[in-house]
RNA sequence: GACCCUAUCGUCUAGCGGUUAGGACACCGCCCUUUCACGGCGGCGGCACGGGUUCGAUUCCCGUUAGGGUCGCCA
């Protein structure tokens, strides 16, 4: 039988990163059997369900490549779709719900009160077999054991998630359902409903959670629990996507960085941990900065300019060569493409924003220094690193300074910055023009 | 409160009865480099606790503790 999986997120304006995690294991689990990746939106609650809220749940996932077999094409629940078992959208499959709580009163598994429909739910233990935790048999607690029975439909007509879950799952032909270990309990609810309709249910798999690095459960309001941040903050998707793999799974071999081809091949359930685990942004940040350096030339530049957009830099008013040799000057040193700021902003500016106070960055014997120095730059036969090395050292030996003493203040001439890119390869890029009168604007203070 | 899951360095993990308990991130030194980053070398640091089972437990069982989850006319 074909492995049908699905995602099946609730819409409501962000993509939690855990649930990030559960979609790509879904991903992956369907990519390594050969099976179908489904995408279905959760949206029983019109309320506070939108669009743009679904939107950034499709954007989420193709940023993380996490591309879906069947679902939704845009974020509009009565939107295009791809799959033969549509509609995708929960508010749209109502007559399913319908039929399916119908058949269920018919034979008495269901009955009405006070205007709701409530389950009639066994008070024997249930057996949930999983795939990741083994078999779990779940009692009832203290409160259910005083009313088992659940409700299928509100008072309002509305279907309550435990009921439409299973429907859809039951009427979309999923066979393994992998979703967070916070299902793990109620999943004796769900088993005992696909018995009522007279299937067995399909195969779990609860993968554990992922909390803040000091254990705490991610809510929405931490930081970094939504996606959106690690795609503001400059990750690149591959980078993340691997991170989340060894979340709760391991490719063994000591291996941390792998691409994601490999992942597919090695994944599977049986082989996912069972307890939770912490996210730490730190290997995160270490594991961008591996991909950034081996990144692609072309999709590097992309990247970086956008990033660069972000802060309102507009690369567009220079030429290409000079965009890409400035941004070639920061590859190997940046692990986030929000660090361009830092390492390329002024690159792209008329002047030099000075974070300290350039009268005391530039004292007197400083600025004398300097003023040497320029002259050598502005007498320099070539303005390329290894000339300018040449020239420098030159003038430290002239001067009988360490070398420090000159190369530091340059750097904090030319950039504003005490950090950036090698000074030469810079200060070549740069180019002889913006050099010279980056130094004269200080030599004038 | 009841029920369920979990427990190896600070973090992610390898381990699946006998290992000097391995790797990665982070951290701390040194080297490289007159920035930062990379790279190289070294260091710090762990089997939660208590009982069993066994010739022998990180590994198997039970308990305790701790963490997480669930018990909605939320999803």
């Amino acid at each position: 039988m074909k492995v049908r999986v699905r995602f099946a997120p609730s819409p409501t304006g962000f993509l939690h990163i855990g649930g990030a995690r559960t979609a790509l294991f879904n991903w992956l689990y369907a990519r390594h059997t050969g099976g179908t990746f489904i995408l279905r939106i959760e949206d029983t609650d019109a309320a506070r369900n939108t669009q743009e809220a679904v939107d950034v749940i499709l954007d989420g996932l193709r940023w993380l490549g996490l591309h879906w077999d069947e679902g939704p094409l845009t974020g509009e629940a009565t939107g295009p779709c791809k799959g033969e078992r549509g509609p995708y959208f929960q508010s749209q499959r109502r007559e399913n719900y319908q039929r399916r709580v119908e058949a269920l009163l018919a034979r008495d598994l269901a009955y009405e009160h006070d205007g709701a429909i409530r389950f009639r739910m066994t008070r024997e233990p249930i057996m949930i077999p999983d795939l990741v935790v083994g078999n779990v048999t779940r009692e009832l607690t203290d409160r259910e054991k005083l009313e088992p029975d659940f409700i299928l439909i509100r008072s309002d007509g509305q279907p309550v998630f435990h009921f439409v879950n299973v429907v859809d799952d039951l009427d979309m032909g999923i066979t393994h359902v992998i979703r967070g270990e916070d299902h793990l309990s109620n999943t004796a609810k769900h088993v005992a409903l696909f018995r009522a309709f007279g299937v067995e249910p399909p195969k779990y798999a609860h993968i554990p959670l992922i909390l803040n690095i000091d254990g705490t459960k991610m809510s929405k309001r931490d930081k970094g629990a939504s996606l959106t941040t690690y795609v503001e903050e400059g990750y690149a998707p591959e980078a993340v996507v691997n991170y989340l793999c060894l979340l709760g799974w391991s490719p063994k071999q000591n291996r941390e960085k792998l691409p994601i081809r490999e992942v597919i091949e090695l994944f599977d359930l049986p082989q996912i941990l069972r307890h939770n685990a912490r996210f730490d942004i730190n290997k995160l940040h270490w594991l961008n900065g591996e991909y950034v350096r081996e990144m692609d030339r072309d999709r590097y530049y992309e990247l970086a300019v956008h990033a660069l957009a972000r802060i309102g830099i507009d690369t567009n008013k220079f030429p290409l060569d000079y965009i890409k040799a400035a941004l070639d000057t920061c590859k190997e040193k940046i692990k986030l493409f929000s660090e361009v700021k830092i390492f390329a902003d002024f690159y792209f500016k008329d002047a030099v924003d000075f974070e300290t106070d350039p009268a005391t960055e530039f004292p007197p014997e400083v600025r004398s220094r300097l003023a040497r120095l320029r002259e050598a730059f502005a007498a320099s036969p070539a303005f390329d690193a290894a000339t300018l090395e040449k020239t420098l050292k030159a003038v430290v030996v002239e001067l009988g300074i360490k070398s420090g003493l000159l190369v530091h203040p340059v750097r904090m001439a030319a950039t504003g910055r005490p950090v950036g890119p090698g000074l030469y390869q810079l200060l070549e890029v740069l180019g002889r023009d913006r050099v010279l009168a980056r130094l004269d604007r200080v030599l004038k203070i």
